[in-house]
DNA sequence: CGGATATCAGACCTACTGACATTG
DNA sequence: CCAATGTCAGTATGTCTGATATCC
């Protein structure tokens, strides 16, 4: 790799690389016609169906997006009826979202069908131990994910001379 | 979770969504401006760079994209003079890409300042053996992502009703 | 002629930004 | 009046598909 002396800096680069080409070969495995919901609907459907009714706002801050943009996706599952919106009891400004029964049902049936590929990949080349430490594994990323960094890490070069 | 009684059913959403979620909090952290270059640009550049010289296909298999995706990025490339293209001498219908001396500069100090924050989160929040961790997580990930699992396991279910 | 590579054109998905209204 | 939430509109990106030309 040779890229810096620091290993951080290597396992960030890493990491970044392979999700990316893990994440292609899902796409190209699953395919854009393997389910009417987009992989951001049916995440974001997840979220509302195991968690407790939330706002479009509260939902972003979870995904790490901006509220248009979930307002975007819920809006899709809503004009579908997989979610409803009721308005806050206590404060005028919120739209409490939650799953419909119906939301429910599709939730469970494309949840599973969207990651099938994965599954088998999993299923096939993995081994009992690497299973079960597998999760273990995925804590860490979440708590990178969570991690309190602030983005003023970021200090890159200066602009590049004449892109 | 309650989704699935196939336990790498339930690994596969989890790692996912992990990895959505993890996703989504680096675009958040870095912003756009961080870098003249997309992360697709940077990923093929950082391909051209440290591999053999190779044509449009080959590094559109290697990532797992349609060779008319990574044209195009290797195209806005090629436009800024961080890679090139010659004619294969041996075969008139392929264009085989290398990087230019300005490319593997560029390489080498947009890459580290992409992920800058990764690198800091990591540096900051991950004990020694969570690092470790880490990397053995990146096998398996690169793994899977290079697994030879055929796409004919998504048997997804029929149509939702009315969707 | 069939297979592989490259190219041109059009479409979609997803997330972004900015501006504005409403409520606390 | 200011902060927070939601909504509307426009933008940018990255990938996809289809159709076509060229070369082995």
């Amino acid at each position: 790799m040779a890229l810096n002396d620091n290993p951080s800096a290597n396992l960030a680069l890493e990491l970044v690389r392979t999700m990316d080409r893990l994440r292609g070969r899902i796409r190209s495995e699953t395919g854009m016609g393997a389910s009417p919901w987009s992989r951001s609907q049916l995440a974001a459907l997840h979220r509302v169906v195991y968690g407790s009714p939330a706002t479009t706002s509260d939902l972003a801050a979870a995904e790490y997006m901006r509220p248009q943009s979930m307002a975007q996706t819920i809006g899709m599952l809503e004009q579908h009826g997989l979610v409803a919106r009721r308005p806050d009891p206590g404060d005028g400004r919120r739209m409490l979202i939650t799953a419909t029964p119906r939301g429910r049902k599709e939730a469970e049936r494309w949840l599973e069908a969207r990651e099938a590929w994965l599954t088998a990949a999993i299923d096939q080349t993995l081994t009992a131990e690497e299973r079960a430490g597998l999760t273990a594994l995925m804590r860490i990323m979440e708590r990178l994910a969570d991690s309190d960094v602030p983005s003023e890490a970021r200090r890159g070069p200066g602009r590049a001379s004449d892109v």
